[in-house]
DNA sequence: TCATACAGTTCTAAAAACGAACTGTCAATA
DNA sequence: TATTGACAGTTCGTTTTTAGAACTGTATGA
């Protein structure tokens, strides 16, 4: 698996890992997510070498999740909004949060709270299967291949039954 | 932002990341849910070197992620399971694998279907409010500190209002 | 004229990842 | 008995990325 193949991979998961599995990109995505726009307001907010910052912006230029827009002529300025497939990246984006709220916290509770406006209330994000509307649970979700499989890997089902012991005779433990 | 005090940044995105945000976590994780629980697994499903594979397991170990369990004595060999931590993380598996499927597709189609056992219907994941029900959109959605943040920084609320254009005068375009 | 804001680029050093070979235990095979 | 192979790593030299700091260039306001 080569790094600059990802996109190739016959596997959506890889080719997302591809766009914004490094090590900066979902925290400039954070960024924009709080209206950050701006170099200046990324580099200080995130404290990233300009360097890689300015790799990192054309990046995602590139693979179409922000868009640069010219807001000042002479000297020529830029800033860095988020398109829709940017914006499509906020489950991606809630469902890490919800993790590290329910997994990595520590004694003094969640750094935020998130507030839905529809019902006025603080939520917690809910993944639910699109057709029944029930909660998705790994165990409960099989998975086939699609028109775009390759081959027979590439495919995310559920953890279920247990790797059989081999044929060795120490198998027990 | 140091990369080895992630964990300790008052935000819980960048915490997680701090745990599954290198190049070849998810990765590994994604074979977790195929069921890959042995090293050679993971090795030559992966591509991954070796050297880095046996890092990325240790570092998944201590971080409550896998566990690793003996399944066999002399010479003893052990298998990586995900942990109730790391099957929590199907709903962030879930969100990368849907944004792929929907921005990363080529012209053959999605590599997988996803079934859901309970309606038997090929399904989209949905993140849903938990308080309402309602799907969630980022524009609906607003954020306040919590119990455990640490400053003005580290929120994620949505993006909405336009950057004002501070005061210059060629601010137009 | 000088300091400052902004958005980068350039350079070197340090860290991380890659690739290939090597270690060690045991089982099955010749 | 010697050999081979499975398995789960470790070691080591090379290449690639990242970090860190300084530098470039336009334009503004003092």
């Amino acid at each position: 698996m080569k790094w600059d193949a990802l996109e190739e991979e016959p596997c959506s998961l890889a080719r997302t890992i591809g766009v914004i599995g490094d090590r900066w990109s979902l925290l400039i995505l954070r960024e924009c997510f709080l209206r950050t726009r701006r170099f200046e307001g990324f580099q200080s907010a995130l404290g990233i070498t300009r360097h890689l910052l300015a790799e990192r912006l054309k990046k995602l230029v590139r693979q179409g999740v922000l868009r640069r827009i010219p807001y000042q002529e002479s000297p020529k300025r830029h800033e860095y909004i988020l398109t829709q497939k940017g914006l499509d990246l906020y489950p991606v984006m809630m469902a890490l949060v919800h993790w590290g709220d329910t997994h990595m916290v520590d004694e003094r509770g969640r750094p935020l709270l998130h507030e839905h406006r529809k019902c006025g209330k603080t939520f917690d994000p809910v993944m639910i299967c699109s057709e029944c509307g029930e909660p998705l649970l790994a165990k409960e979700v099989h998975t086939h291949p699609g028109p775009g499989a390759r081959s027979a890997s590439a495919k995310l089902p559920p953890p279920d039954k247990p790797a059989k012991p081999k044929t060795r005779k120490q198998a027990a433990a």
